[in-house]
DNA sequence: AGTTTTAAGGTACTCCAAGTACCCTATTTG
DNA sequence: CAAATAGGGTACTTGGAGTACCTTAAAACT
């Protein structure tokens, strides 16, 4: 939470460029935490920010691309744990990614993925958090384990390693829970992920 | 395409209960297909069907209610072909579902997701396309391979079978693309589902 | 048949927020 | 110091969801 209305209109020096647009997005920031994307309105963000609306349609084009760029500034990084085994790294990355979508933040994400419905540029900014980008741990992991002899080589590429992760999304857009119970977590591990990326009968065909 | 406002309400008995929910939903399903669920409006609706807002809040909450009731009208069944062979079953399928993603009821489908965003109770009404319901043909398919000698038995649950089908769901959500490029495809099923179900070695552990 | 109850029809309204228009003024640029 | 640029203030338009309320047709009841 940064200061509310930034003191009165009055005993400040007007804002300009990259000051004023700093100012927005973190106003922008605290709403969408406080209220979510739902609860976002551009009248508040201005208020809040000690501007008006105008200010903000010069900069983006429509509350979407607002709310898409001020939850970037919400989010935080995570690193893959070293348990020692491939089980227990898989494990909690999934719930390391299943308490981010059960958290607030992850609530916002799927709100803002929802609204973009389709629309890649602005999906292309919230990959960071859950596209390619998201791919890094996994392969850090199935490389530790690689090194160990526990998997295939083959499953060093991005569409495999992800594969855990993608099926706990979907329990997120398909079921609509808030969050998901520990056995389906340990579910997908043992009975999709570990025998995808372990070791295996090379394939005939 | 029905009838446009079932003639003048002047020449008309009054129709009650079923019948008028009936043309509710007719004139729903009519809108959504022209013009989308963001293009859904109420009034439309009331018009096409020849009534009035009324009679709709009094059998659905809300916009939202109303456009999953009327895009189960849209729906039609898919069922898995039989090439003979195991990939190209699944690819089969799977193509399948990409082109049903990709049209413009899976575009509505998708709309109505992004809408329902989390609320349990209607998106269980949509999972009769991708939820639990879906996995039916995917399991048809690897009984059928299973009979063959081609995947393990252990891959007969829901979650492994639909694999596949959620990993291409991915692609749609997350990257927004209208339409999964073939190879994606051939990738989804020659790098994570055949190798998933296939015979493989017993699991260590 | 007449009466009561139920639900449809008609219409007008409130509410809310997005996006726009305009004009005035402070700051920067040259 | 002038011109150009961009912020501030404010009021407005638009559009659609959801609501209120009254009138009237059709059922249900007796």
């Amino acid at each position: 939470m940064t200061e509310d209305a930034a003191g009165s209109p009055a005993g400040r020096t007007r804002r300009r460029g990259a000051a004023l647009e700093e100012a927005i997005l973190s106003a922008a920031a605290d709403e969408l935490a406080e209220a979510g994307y739902a609860g976002l309105t551009m009248d508040r963000v201005a208020a809040r920010a000690g501007t008006n609306k105008n200010a903000i349609y010069r900069r983006w084009p429509n509350r979407l691309a607002l709310g898409v760029a001020a939850y970037r500034r919400l989010t935080t990084t995570i690193s893959p744990d070293d348990t020692g085994d491939l089980r227990g790294d898989v494990l909690a990355l999934l719930r390391q990614a299943n308490r981010y979508w059960s958290s607030p933040q992850g609530a916002i994400l799927r709100e803002l993925f929802a609204a973009a419905g389709g629309a890649s540029e602005l999906l292309e900014q919230l990959q960071d958090r859950s596209g390619d980008d998201a791919a890094a741990p996994w392969l850090t992991v199935l490389e530790r384990a690689l090194a160990r002899g526990e998997v295939a080589p083959e499953a060093l590429t991005p569409r495999v390693a992800t594969v855990a992760m993608v099926l706990l999304r979907n329990e997120f857009v398909v079921r609509g829970v808030p969050t998901a119970p520990d056995d389906v977590l340990v579910e997908i591990v043992d009975e999709v992920y570990l025998p995808l990326v372990r070791r295996r009968a090379p394939a005939r065909n």
